[in-house]
DNA sequence: TTATTTTTGGAAAATTTATTCCAAAATTTG
DNA sequence: CAAATTTTGGAATAAATTTTCCAAAAATAA
């Protein structure tokens, strides 16, 4: 039966995924402190294996007792017992070998695929930080950082890079607009004095965001494509090119590199206004 | 030639790379308890970063002082030192605090941003080659090419995934459907049994995602889901998880990994369900 | 074989790391 | 507002881990 004191304290969870969650449903109702280190230790499940209490509550920004607190919260005897959860379930597999595996076992399999992907993905990156030129970039962000209102437009395989750059243009609160054509709507309209547009095209390039390069640059914005190639029809257009090109696997190119550059762009973009706001 | 004693030993290898090939090399050196330390260090690097030095040494099953002597022989002071350059390599890079030091340089340049976004995504690669289930992939692979139809849903940072993913099916002509929520439409209806769910949701989770996929497992649909954590609240409703961890810079991840992972995923599911047609 | 050098393992010393404790501060309750 | 309770942070203590040291064993050279 039950020890004559203490009927409660559940047993401490013994591997990671549970005690993952049990952190994060008893977090809210917390102590201050100790939540901070409930919550560091959710952004960084990977420092935990490896380091002291002092270091973590360091990262916490706790004192070491606190965090030894918080790990006696969740049942454990102090934080070693906590620790030692963290390092068994981070006992990675050994990971040159694994690579080599997924190559062995061929083109066909789903891992052997993936371990392709990843590595056109590392390619491409390199490719991209040895090929774009600083200058472009940077002139395209003070462009865009100018701008009263983005247009944003990019169809097909573009089209997820231009959802990506209104999420975190919005995300920073920098008036953006995508023209996605949900609905056909064309909203041409919107493009006024003072905005600017960015158009993201790769061959076979689509009409669409063609003809919404030219209208922008009818009306008299500066428009910057993110784009593939110098031929590329949306050139007698624009301003500015940033050019990519991605590894392909197969028929297939995934979007690795021109995310990390539409990445690199929006957040340049967003730290020039902040500049240009402190000023 | 050198001076009678140190001829001053190289400095020891400050990066896990560099270390486990100059161990390599050392070891056939090597009298035998360190030789043993060596190459039980080699064909575990994993432990090394989590152990103490008597466990480790028992593994090697030499006496603790053995392995000190073999840190030693490599050039460092000690045991602490030797397994911090593990530590390290098996930590996260921060790309929070490297780009707080750009900042702090003053190289606010877009050019710097790149780099580190370059350098994340090439991280991310590597940790997603490094920690997925090659089974879970091939699984959730299998599971989505035996569905009539596929039901692909993803919102906010999710949603460029979501997109991407339905853009690869449409064009390999398999059956998929994007439930992107446009007009506020939430189409459960078109969840019919013998289709299966793909449910894309990276912290915080958005509501629309875990209420879609709990809709698609009560009805009876196989769910799989692509996310960052275990602790994910999709957990309870799907069949199969494929977990991708980006590295961030700053408050900013690009869907670098979570693209390869889809691509991947994708490119499987059409290649399935080729070889079944062709049987 | 003997002398010399190298290697070895255990035990003691030094250091680092975890844990406890308690007075002061903050919060909650009456 | 005062009393009771909870939370906090640092200093003291306890525990663990690492490192050094040295005599004995093994290997090598003469």
């Amino acid at each position: 039966m039950a020890s004559p004191h203490s009927s409660s304290a559940p047993p401490p969870p013994a591997d990671l995924e549970a005690l993952q969650k049990r952190i994060a449903a008893l977090a809210p109702d917390l102590p201050k402190r100790l939540r901070q280190c409930a919550e560091w230790v959710l952004a960084h499940p990977d420092r935990v294996a490896v380091s002291t209490v002092a270091q973590l509550a360091a990262g916490a920004e706790a004192p070491p007792s606190a965090f030894v607190r918080f790990c006696q919260a969740l049942g454990y005897a102090g934080f070693s017992d906590f620790q030692t959860v963290y390092r068994e379930g981070y006992l990675w597999p050994d990971y040159g070998v694994r690579l080599e595996k997924l190559r062995a076992r061929g083109d066909r399999s789903a891992p052997g695929l993936l371990a392709a992907f990843v590595e056109a993905g590392r390619d491409s990156l390199e490719t991209l930080a040895k090929t774009l030129d600083p200058a472009d970039l940077e002139a395209a962000a003070a462009l865009l950082a100018r701008a009263r209102m983005i247009h944003v437009m990019g169809l097909r395989r573009a089209g997820p890079v231009a959802g990506y750059l209104a999420y975190v243009f919005e995300k920073m609160e920098i008036p953006a607009m995508n023209h996605d054509l949900a609905g056909r709507l064309e909203r041409r309209a919107a493009l006024r004095p003072g905005d600017a547009a960015l158009a993201i095209s790769f061959a076979p390039y689509s009409e669409e965001t063609v003809a919404f390069a030219e209208a922008a640059a009818a009306r008299g914005l500066p428009v910057v494509a993110l784009t593939d190639t110098l031929a590329s029809p949306l050139h007698p257009h624009i301003r500015r090119a940033l050019l990519v090109k991605e590894a392909d696997v197969g028929a297939f190119r995934p979007l690795t590199a021109t995310l990390s550059l539409a990445s690199a762009l929006a957040v340049a973009v967003g730290m020039k206004r902040e500049e240009a706001l402190s000023e």
